[in-house]
DNA sequence: TTAGAGTATGTAGAAGATCGAGGTATACCC
DNA sequence: GGGTATACCTCGATCTTCTACATACTCTAA
C-alpha cells in the first residue's frame, strides 16, 4: 500500500458528492475511482468512506438503492439528490474559493511584493 | 461581517507557519495579516487562532518572545524553529499535492473528455 | 471620568471528522 | 479447503475547529 493520504476535513464529503455525480456507484467503487484519478494520491479508508456515505444520505444528499454489480454481488447503489447536486455545486465553488486563496498565501515572499 | 472561512482542518497550521516565516509576528497580527492578504477569504477566530499557536509552540515548530508592539504594548512574538521551517516545507508541498489531486477530480466531467 | 472601539491574550466545552482496528459475508480461483 | 478480492459495516480514540466567554491595556471622544 502507498502513503497515506490526509484529506483535509471536509474535502471527502465533496470527492464522495463530485464521483457520484459523475454516475451511480456503490461505496467500495467510489474509494478506488478517487484513488485511482488521482494516482494514489487520495486514499479513502473504509473507517472513513462509509461513515461519511451514511452522512450524506442522513443529510439527504445522497440516496441509495441495493442493485447488483457486474460481478453478480450485491452492492448499495448511491445516487445524487438534487439537494446533493446543490450542495456539490456549493461545495465546489466553496473549496475554489478557498483553495485559491491558501495558494495565494503560500505564494508570498519574504519581499513581500505580491 | 464577511461570510465564514471555514479553512479546512490542519490548513491553518500551515498557514500560521507560513506568515510566520515571513518574519517574526504576534497572534493577532497573524490572523490580521491572513485575512487582508486572502481579501477577507481566510478568517481566523480566536478560538482557532491562539489554540493553534500554542499547539504549534508545544510541538517544537514556534518559538515566542514576548516584546513590545509599536503601539507600546506587550505581545508575544512567534519566530520559526528550525523544525518549524522543515514543517513549513514539508505541509506546503503535502498541500500542493493534495489539492492538487483534488482540484485534478473536481475537474472531471461525465463524458470523461469535456 | 466614563464609555466605547480596537488591540492583544487566553480558556472551556461542544461538535464534528478522520482513521485504525475490528467484524461479516460472498465470489472466484487454485 | 484456502487465499484473495469484493463489499458492507461499527466502534472508539484522537484531533481540529468554533462559539462563547474572560481578561486587560490603549486611545479617543463625549
Amino acid at each position: 500500500m502507498p502513503e497515506k493520504s490526509d484529506l483535509p476535513q471536509g474535502t471527502l464529503d465533496l470527492l464522495i458528492l463530485k464521483v457520484v455525480g459523475l454516475g451511480a456507484t456503490h461505496g467500495y467503487a467510489i474509494a478506488q475511482r478517487l484513488q485511482q484519478v488521482s494516482r494514489d494520491v487520495v486514499q479513502v479508508p473504509q473507517g472513513s468512506l462509509y461513515p461519511a456515505l451514511h452522512r450524506l444520505e442522513n443529510r439527504g444528499l445522497l440516496a441509495a438503492d441495493w442493485k447488483e454489480t457486474g460481478t453478480g454481488r450485491e452492492a448499495k447503489y448511491y445516487r445524487l439528490t438534487k439537494k446533493g447536486r446543490a450542495q456539490l455545486e456549493t461545495e465546489t465553488a466553496s473549496w475554489k474559493r478557498l483553495s485559491g486563496a491558501v495558494g495565494l498565501i503560500l505564494r508570498l515572499s519574504e519581499g513581500g511584493a505580491e
